[in-house]
RNA sequence: GGCGCGAUACCCAAGUGGCUAAGGGGACGGUCUGCAAAACCGUUAUGCACGGGUUCGAAUCCCGUUCGCGCCUCCA
């Protein structure tokens, strides 16, 4: 049994049950980079967010999923001018860039990642469309969209315009009637890209490329339509404004916003310079473990950056593997055992899947699935540690297994090998702190030797040398082994 | 100024009318261990910024206050 997903559609300001237009397909839009430099922390985010969103939909849904990349844009011709490369050799350099982050984090690829460059036809249409509508006109080379040509102008980020105009302006150079109208088309200017247009040379203006390539694959209405709260305004307000003028019908269905990452409680953001690349975080914490820090915070929620953080979140994650490491040897040691139906260690492990389909299902609430899910490994290594009847033990745990497994693949987290995973991370540490491994086992060896003779004095020094190295050391019935703290 | 969001323990963080306020980190106590570590168990908010109100019943709804944040200019 499935209950109804519910989602908070920024549109109504609450949550609705999501009803796609064609259950058999939904269509998603996430607005993605400007490719002008390094991904930071707030754009895996977003991806982050709405990876886990398109994954859930999967279990029940087709999806088609397009996100876009922003390749024309002012920053972007600075930054080429700037290395006296072309736009699109920066654009596409980080592009590569982007993906490269993205799935070293884990995210899916979207269906369609539509370029504006290779979009200028779509748009070009569509700002005619618009001119001969009368929602734009032409001034001075550029085309401005109307903003009083349409009746519900601010209907997303809920305002009108009369409180906008107090604080608008217009720069000088541009030839707005109204100081909330904006450009669709910037007309072209001494080294930058341009493109014929009937009402002049020139180059798209940021909101139409999204109205445009939302149209050409997705179609005039999709259902959801998603990307950072600051994008609300102007940017999707001005895309409603545009598509919904062109097309003569409802664009977004579902509007969807993650919140921000902020650091020391202020908003990540390049101008504030408080904002740290994916790359250079991925050097310092695994990947696994920035996808638990980002999905352990309601995404509509602020989430604060932090190393302190990151640290814990890592250490969760190490925690998370090594119980399945534990788990999946245990799995494979009972062959045949546990298959016939019974009881449970704890019957709640029945449930988990439900669980975990609940607190999705309530506005994709990852910070409860997370929560839920560490009483099911809690339960895992209480089992391993303290067994109790071998059937029931063996059932509990292919029933925790599948079920975790299901869920790993929607969060896009525990599913990958533990010892891959744990080892990475070992690797990564040692690393960091200059750590000998042949120089370590030399020592566990030393101190095996006055553990056979009980001579505890010298065996607890070496500990304590080990720890002043940074080294744990744990000794099992198998032998000891060591790991970077 | 306009619009919007938030305030839950030492820290992070779920919970939006009703059983004992999830979960994680930390701390402390215990099991295990030669001692540790890891893992597990227990303790750690009669309390949910503050003041009123609605209700049989409120962290949850309403009003006010304080504080914090975001958008209104490029921004995930």
């Amino acid at each position: 049994m499935t209950t109804t997903l519910q989602v908070y559609n920024t549109f109504s300001g609450k949550k609705e049950p999501f009803v796609p237009l064609d259950p058999a397909h939904v269509k998603v839009y996430v607005c993605g980079p400007t490719v002008y430099d390094m991904a930071h922390i707030g754009h895996a985010r977003s991806a982050v967010a709405f990876d886990v969103v398109v994954r859930y939909l999967r279990r029940r849904h087709k999806v088609t999923y397009a996100r876009n990349y922003t390749d024309i844009d002012d920053k972007i011709i600075k930054r080429a001018n700037e290395l006296g490369q072309t736009p699109e050799q920066v654009s596409s350099r980080y592009i590569v860039e982007y993906l490269a982050d993205m799935d070293a984090l884990g995210c899916v690829r979207p269906t369609v990642e539509p370029k504006v460059s290779t979009h200028l036809p779509q748009i070009i249409t569509m700002v005619g469309e618009l001119v001969a509508k009368g929602n734009a006109y032409a001034a001075g080379g550029d085309v401005y969209y109307a903003v009083e040509s349409f009746a519900n102008y601010g209907k997303l980020a809920k305002r009108n315009l009369d409180d906008m105009q107090a604080g608008a302006r217009v720069e000088p150079g541009e030839h707005k009637r109204n100081p909330m109208d904006f450009a669709l088309w910037k007309g072209a200017k001494p080294g930058e890209p341009q493109w014929a247009t009937p009402w002049g040379p020139g180059r798209p203006g940021w909101h139409i490329e999204c109205s445009a390539m939302s149209r050409e694959h997705l179609g005039v209405t999709f259902d959801i339509h998603g990307g950072g709260k600051d994008l609300t305004f102007p940017h999707h307000e001005n895309e409603i404004a545009q598509s919904e003028a062109a097309n003569g019908a409802q664009f977004a269905r579902y509007w969807l916003h993650n919140g921000f990452v902020n650091i020391d409680d202020e908003k990540m953001s390049k101008s504030l310079g408080n904002f740290f690349t994916v790359r250079e975080v991925l050097k310092a914490v695994d990947p696994q473990a920035i996808r638990w820090f980002l999905l352990s915070t309601h995404y509509r929620s602020p989430i604060n950056f932090s190393d302190a953080a990151l640290r814990e979140a890592e250490q969760r994650v190490v925690y998370i593997y090594a119980t399945l490491d534990r788990m999946q040897k245990a799995v494979s040691a009972m062959a045949g055992k546990g298959i016939a139906a019974g009881t449970l260690r704890d019957p709640s492990v029945a449930d988990i899947i439900t669980r975990f389909e609940q607190a999705m299902d309530d506005d994709f609430n990852t910070a409860k699935a997370l929560g839920d899910v560490s009483e099911v490994f809690k339960l895992v290594n209480e089992i391993l540690d303290k067994p109790s009847d071998p059937e029931m033990d063996a059932r509990t745990l292919r029933v925790a297994s599948q079920g975790l497994s299901s869920i790993a693949e929607c969060l896009g987290i525990f599913g990958e090998d533990p010892q891959v995973v744990l080892g990475r991370i070992e690797r990564r540490k040692q690393g960091e702190k200059g750590v000998d491994p042949a120089a370590v086992q030399a020592l566990i060896d030393e101190r095996l030797e006055a553990r056979k003779t009980k001579n505890w004095k010298r065996a607890d020094e070496i500990r304590d040398t080990l720890a002043r190295m940074g080294i744990a050391i744990k000794d099992s019935a198998t032998g000891t082994t060591w790991n970077v703290q």
